[in-house]
RNA sequence: CGCGGGAUGGAGCAGCCAGGUAGCUCGUCAGGCUCAUAACCUGAAGGUCGUAGGUUCAAAUCCUACUCCCGCAACCA
């Protein structure tokens, strides 16, 4: 089984391309694990807890609840938009999931694992945060965006984190899958010695803070948000459910078959949520070092300037607007397209509009129409296989194949530009043999006419592969494409089952319609 | 000395972990084709791989120092 997660998104704003990336980036690889034949399981959802999700609310005067409703269900419209298809959503203010956090909380405390502990320090009453040394200015002062500023003493529950950090540096340390890419675990472990000695608060006083989980052994607080966010990759993988929760079952979700769970996360919560807190939460738990999930950990997009895209820099990119704007596979496939997974990219429309009328419309998607046109034209849409193969149909068949094998050995490793490179190369080569047998010429003389109609197979039979391969980034149009080759079983096929001759001889193949109309800005008036 | 990433032809990137003729896309220039979504194909120009050292028969790739850009820095997701 591959169970894959995504981060949960916090529902203190409307979605934005980083949210939209993420979650389209974890339905390729759920898609594409399917393809290859694995029975896959997709969790995603939202973060509603939480401070700013409080202030937010009281901002608007209404209730959390009401608040976090209205903004999850702006995700979910979005997810539909994308054709992002999850098979479980998680919800943090779901009773089944308060119920899962509150029993580990009982059993943590019951394990020694939690205290409790003054702490002082200076306090933000304004922001509600507690002030580190490193948010005073250059004169050491606290600024004024801080407002009043005041030392308090406050009482405070604590996570045992200390007793785990050494055992979590060996475990990662000696299992090196657990966090891609590399350089990330490098950051890893540098961050857990820093962190040696320091214990996880976990809890908040319910005078600061009411919209939480309260913890169940003292009323007086919530849960802190992380700690309860972190909890949802197992609370709705049915951890510690009832049998009647309408959850899975958990021991067919988590590490099933030696393949570990798959947390899709943005590299700005590696450290130290995902990659220290919520191992050593695990471990507390009892989970066990081959038991723990992998971290994929995917970089960031960024505004073409290199600034962050984000709200306080007024840069965001409205997915939604780009999906009306430019559609869905335009979207979808840059998204994946123009990134190295976990590495950071700029976004640039110009670049979307590029790659989709490039690599989609003019190279995949002309080549579905020549070649549906051409056998429409001379054979009566009729495919046949045609004479014996020569020298130049060996070599398209090795095209094929290796892109096809190129295509596996990247989306394997998640690395989805690579992969779409590869089925482009093999589309290029159809347009260039294209070139070179010269259809149209070869039908002016009826003596031809095997030699005719084996060209036109093998442009086609490529597009049936090329539809195939391309479907876990654009399952619209692989569909789309196979209704246009009259074939629509093409998109229940597995990589396995993608041998040469799909397409049957005598085969009658549909009529030709553009899959990819390229994108076309109106120009600016001219002046 | 807080941590990490990046610097490669006009633009955007890959290659670096496992050293061995510098690759891709776009753009530019020239030509070809006409089945096709003004799409397709061929060829060309263009780079001393941030700087300075070092290791090596051989460095974009390994090591050291430096410069510039970006992100993060654990009680704000």
């Amino acid at each position: 089984m591959f169970y894959l997660t995504t981060a949960i998104d916090y529902t203190n704003g409307a979605p934005h391309i980083g949210h939209a990336y993420e979650k389209v980036l974890a339905d390729v690889i759920i898609r594409y694990r399917r393809l290859r034949g694995e029975e896959a399981y997709f969790l995603t959802g939202v973060d509603q807890h939480g401070q700013k999700v409080q202030q937010t609310a009281d901002k608007e005067g209404v209730h959390p609840a009401t608040f976090v409703k209205r903004t999850t269900k702006q995700f979910l419209n979005l997810w539909e938009k994308l054709g992002v298809h999850y098979d479980g959503w998680a919800e943090t203010t779901d009773a089944r999931h308060k119920a899962c956090v509150q029993a580990i909380l009982s059993e943590l405390q019951q394990r020694g694992q939690l205290y409790k502990k003054a702490h002082s320090g200076y306090y933000s009453v304004r922001q509600e945060q507690f002030l580190q040394e490193r948010d005073r200015d250059e004169h050491g002062n606290f600024g004024p965006q801080w407002g009043e500023v005041t030392m308090i003493e406050e009482e405070n529950w604590y996570f045992r984190l200390s007793e785990h950090t050494a055992w979590l540096k060996s475990v990662i340390e000696h299992n090196p899958e657990l966090i891609t890419p590399a350089f990330r675990r490098a950051e890893l472990l540098n961050a857990l010695d820093r962190s040696a000695g320091t214990d996880l608060c976990i809890s908040r006083p319910k005078e600061r803070l009411r919209w939480g989980i309260e913890l169940p052994f003292d009323a007086n607080f919530v849960t802190y948000v992380w700690f309860d966010a972190l909890i949802n990759y197992i609370s709705f993988a049915g951890y510690h459910a009832a049998a009647d929760a309408g959850l899975p079952d958990f021991a067919r979700l988590w590490n099933v078959g030696g393949s570990r769970c798959t947390h899709l996360i943005g590299k700005d919560i590696l450290v130290p949520a995902h990659g220290i807190y919520w191992l050593c939460m695990l471990h507390a738990m009892g989970f066990t070092e081959a038991q723990l999930p992998r971290l994929l950990v995917h970089g960031f997009w960024n505004s073409k300037g290199g600034d962050k895209l984000s709200k306080s820099t007024g840069n965001i990119v409205d997915p939604n607007e780009l999906a009306d704007k430019f559609g869905v596979d335009a979207v979808r496939y840059y998204l994946v397209r123009d990134i190295v997974t976990g590495k950071d990219s700029d976004f640039d429309l110009e670049r979307l509009i590029m790659l989709f009328n490039t690599e989609l419309a003019n190279e995949l998607g002309n080549l579905c129409n020549r070649a549906l046109n051409m056998s429409q034209r001379f054979t009566a849409g009729i495919l046949r296989h045609g004479a014996p193969l020569t020298p130049d149909e060996q070599a398209l068949q090795a095209s094929l194949a290796d892109s096809s094998a190129a295509y596996q050995a990247a989306m394997d490793e998640c690395d989805i530009a690579r992969g779409l490179e590869a089925i482009s190369r093999h589309v290029v080569y159809c347009n260039g043999y294209a070139e070179r047998m010269k259809p149209w010429e070869l039908n002016k003389d009826p003596v031809n006419q095997d030699r005719l109609a084996s060209v036109l197979y093998h442009l086609a039979e490529s597009v049936a592969h090329a539809a195939v391969l391309l479907s876990p980034v654009l399952p619209d149009a692989a569909a789309k494409l196979a209704a246009q080759l009259n074939l629509p079983d093409l998109t229940t096929l597995k990589l396995a089952d993608l041998h040469w001759g799909l397409l049957p001889d005598g085969h009658l193949i549909g009529k030709p319609k553009p899959v990819f109309p390229r994108i076309v800005l109106e120009e600016p008036a001219a002046s």
